[in-house]
DNA sequence: CAACATTCTTAGCCAAGGCTAAACTGTTTG
DNA sequence: CAAACAGTTTAGCCTTGGCTAAGAATGTTG
């Protein structure tokens, strides 16, 4: 017998309040991370060559390279994947353009990270810190949490 | 040229607070993301040993599958890296234990991983949710941050 | 307009993290 | 105590997301 053993207790004793989460919403934390994992990166391209796009006019594989701190090749091939997912099209040594999908996922994208960064400046967390932070949390931050996020950084703004 | 163009503005003027940050930031912090996505599963299951054998007094490679929502051949050859990396140790057929190592990082863990988890639910982030959320954002958060969602969550307790 | 520089693509490599199927070990039980 | 079952490992596959090196296309400039 195993985790489902109901008498674990017997062993070691539970610490009131700070038991496991049952098996079933326990697996669903850890699927729900890995998920975000899957669409995290292409989020990330996308949102990317969207500014690219809406504060340069253009996004060139080279700038992504550059912005990403990754390889031109690695930029390319990702540029494939994303063409096959139909979220930008491209034309060989040409500039970047986002489909509608693409537009839609890069504006969601970064309203999503502007909520977090924002909320965490309100938060009280400096400038540089909160952008590698809101990098790293807007791909897990569910759509409750946003919310409540949008309005702590509004209640904190009136002040 | 490309992202350095300083007269790209001539292309798209761009938006006043709203300009892209500098390549070297930028590229600094998705280097930064892609740094913890490394580490992050390693300390996922190291974490997790660590509650299993706090909660239960042994972790066996099935519970693991179970509450990761992973197959056991994942588990098994996720326990080899584990062992290379001198995180636990193991005997074959075997429960698994971990190494001084492990047990600071699966301590490290899970102090972050709670830290996060009571600021969302101080927020007003429902505890499912929160839990969800926390799981996912744990490995992104700063020092910086974690210190001021610590004081935050004792500030609302005590109102 | 030819040569050089830059950008982009392709080919081929690698590690990580999933999976299924099959073999092996350990435990329980008729 | 042997058979059946539960747990674990191994083998072999796949996709993703990195990389370098080499070559093709485009842009720039003497």
């Amino acid at each position: 017998m195993t985790d489902s053993n109901s008498n674990a207790s017997l062993i070691a004793p539970s610490i009131p309040g700070d038991a496991l989460p049952p098996v079933e919403q326990h697996a669903q934390q850890y699927a729900t991370v890995r998920n975000a994992h899957e669409t995290e990166l292409i989020e990330d391209y996308v949102e990317l060559i969207g500014d690219l796009l809406a504060h340069r006019g253009e996004a060139r594989a080279a700038d992504i390279a550059n912005r990403m701190a990754v390889s031109q090749a690695t930029v390319s091939k990702m540029i494939r994947r994303l063409n096959e997912l139909e979220l930008v099209t491209s034309k060989p040594y040409r500039s970047l353009f986002l489909t509608e999908a693409g537009q839609k996922m890069a504006e969601t994208s970064r309203a999503r990270h502007d909520v977090v960064l924002h909320f965490l400046r309100a938060l009280g967390v400096k400038d540089s810190t909160a952008r590698i932070d809101a990098e790293g949390m807007e791909h897990h931050v569910s759509d409750e949490t946003l919310a409540i996020m949008q309005r702590f950084t509004k209640q904190q703004q009136k002040k």
